[in-house]
DNA sequence: TATTAAATCTGTAATGATTACAAATATGAA
DNA sequence: TTCATATTTGTAATCATTACAGATTTAATA
């Protein structure tokens, strides 16, 4: 995993996104932290390192590289949205107990669909995920 | 579709929930309206025919069917939530131009994992949904 | 029937995520 | 430098949802 500033630079630059120093370091965290975070984690972090840092820059630079295709939107808990640096369809696992998202590596079975659409709807993306109580939550569990 | 107040009444008895006036109204809207309503349809709709309905109340009741396992909420939006009176584990498409949400019937491809776990995560539910341009909103965009 | 406790409903306030907006700052060309 | 444009920032507003306390209803008991 490559994720020093000049790749993140490049690729932002590939995307006909200006490289500011905001932007570079909130794509910086999302490659370093693959655990779907959300806004908030987000800028707890930052604020720390570049204290100028604006939420709303956050929220700016996330629809910027969401609407790039840089970056994926989950919204799947119903209270905020996740982001995720990996914009291949794949699946997750939402833990009921302590709100993670996990990557869950299963061949989506449309992902090959030879139409782009169902019932008359053109698809654009396909979102599949499980919720239940995650590895680690279980073995809490357990140890109780 | 039977979605008489008698039938209405018995299924919240079958599920130990006191068929009070407000949620008999309310459970009858679901089976009504198909769509995956808001609490703001449900509430928009009710407070015409009974003006002293709180909208906490709507909350509370969607809460409390969901939890005994008589309707699901839908999160895919990451605005608000919808709600099914369809409990069986079913696919959505939802528009990203009016924001419906459809049922889609495809065969879900995970319905009969053997296995109720992945990776050491204990599956409870199993989500599938595509987002695009809708039948309806296909059909306007192709008459301007 | 009257009393009373529990359940339910209601209205308002609080919360939390997100967006709107305008002023401040940085950038880059002329 | 000058000036227009893009970006960032901080604050206020919005919107969905939850918390909470008082009012009302229900149902059991005396
Ligand atoms: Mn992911
Ligand atoms: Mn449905
Ligand atoms: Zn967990
Ligand atoms: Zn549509």
């Amino acid at each position: 995993m490559i994720t020093n500033m000049k790749h993140v630079k490049s690729e932002l630059e590939q995307k006909g996104i200006k490289p500011t120093y905001q932007r570079l370091c909130i794509l910086e965290y999302l490659h370093e932290h693959l655990v779907h975070p959300t806004v908030e984690m987000i800028y707890d972090e930052l604020i720390e390192r570049i204290p100028t840092m604006s939420k709303t820059t956050v929220y700016n630079t996330l629809k910027l590289l969401s609407e790039k295709g840089v970056i994926n939107e989950i919204t799947i808990t119903g209270t905020e949205v996740r982001y995720d640096i990996n914009c291949q369809s794949h699946h997750h696992f939402l833990c009921k107990k302590c709100g993670k998202i996990y990557d869950v590596d299963v061949t989506c079975p449309f992902a090959n669909m030879d139409h782009k659409e169902i019932s008359g709807h053109e698809i654009q993306e396909i979102h599949g995920y499980f919720k239940g109580i995650c590895k680690e939550c279980l073995i809490k569990q357990n140890n109780e």
